[in-house]
DNA sequence: AATCGTTATGCGACTAAGTCGCAATAAGAA
DNA sequence: TTCTTATTGCGACTTAGTCGCATAACGATT
């Protein structure tokens, strides 16, 4: 999980203040979960770990939530190639985009930065003409330490 | 949707008989369907399209089929940027790789061959030592018609 | 500090996707 | 035809996610 250490704890909050969103006591605990995560969370541990810091939270709040970052383009909604069943991951979103890779023997994660990634998105936006939004590369097989 | 002229019906009976995998009515049904599909399908409309054929077919076939098939790398799972709710689309894995492209306006997919696109899987295979069984790349944003 | 329009929340009931155990059935090799 | 093994339909279940609604809380304004 990328969790760069020049990060400032609390930039989400101020993502959303800056765009006039409303701050509230459960909103505050799930983007907490979401900024101090060190590995990819799906619904329901965001939501267990926000109980921790505001009891109250719902299930329903944790959803809204996401929906809400995601279409401020806050973070990503991974699937990790169903390694686990059919939840969804989450992760804040950083300047670059990387590709995750899911080893099917052992589940690690691997995530990759790539300047050719970032080529073949440019390629689409230019040949295609498409203005690109999000972009999600995951690839599933066996790591290094799986294959043989 | 690729349905390239040049393929042959029951063609994945074939690849399936000559895995020694058993042949049996529902999946015989389920098999015409993903091969004869013109567009992306689901679960649920394979599962509809499928009982006009064999009308006893049932939805846990289905999904055990979609997973056998999975399993033998014969289709692809796609979320298409989960545009209609949270389900999943399958197609036919063809020979070469290609990228879907969601508009988050119209709903259209458009899908994208690129020699790009391999160079950098061959990437992940080499500076990552990584052996890949699936690559799903995904992009969601506005097509040539709806980017203004 | 008190007011107030608006937005967010918890609750609970609901939907829809997908899974699983089991007894019955069908494939296909012998 | 027989027999073993794989597959099926059924039905009950789980789990992710949604939605309407009455209540609560934000935060701008006075």
């Amino acid at each position: 999980m990328p969790l760069p250490q020049t990060e400032i704890p609390g930039r989400l909050q101020m993502q959303l203040a800056e765009r006039g969103i409303r701050m509230t006591g459960p909103r505050r605990a799930i983007l907490s979960v979401i900024e101090t995560a060190t590995k990819h969370l799906d619904a329901s541990q965001i939501l267990r770990k926000a109980r921790t810091v505001d009891a109250s939270v719902d299930r329903s709040t944790v959803y809204r939530t996401l929906d809400l970052l995601k279409r401020q383009g806050m973070i990503d909604e991974l699937d990790l190639m169903h390694l686990n069943g059919e939840r969804h991951y989450y992760e804040r979103k950083t300047g670059h985009d990387h590709i995750h890779m899911a080893c099917l023997r052992c589940g690690k994660i691997t995530e990759f930065v790539s300047k050719t990634f970032e080529s073949l998105k440019k390629q689409l936006e230019g040949e295609c003409r498409f203005h690109i939004l999000v972009a999600r590369l995951e690839v599933g097989g066996y790591c290094s330490a799986c294959r043989r």
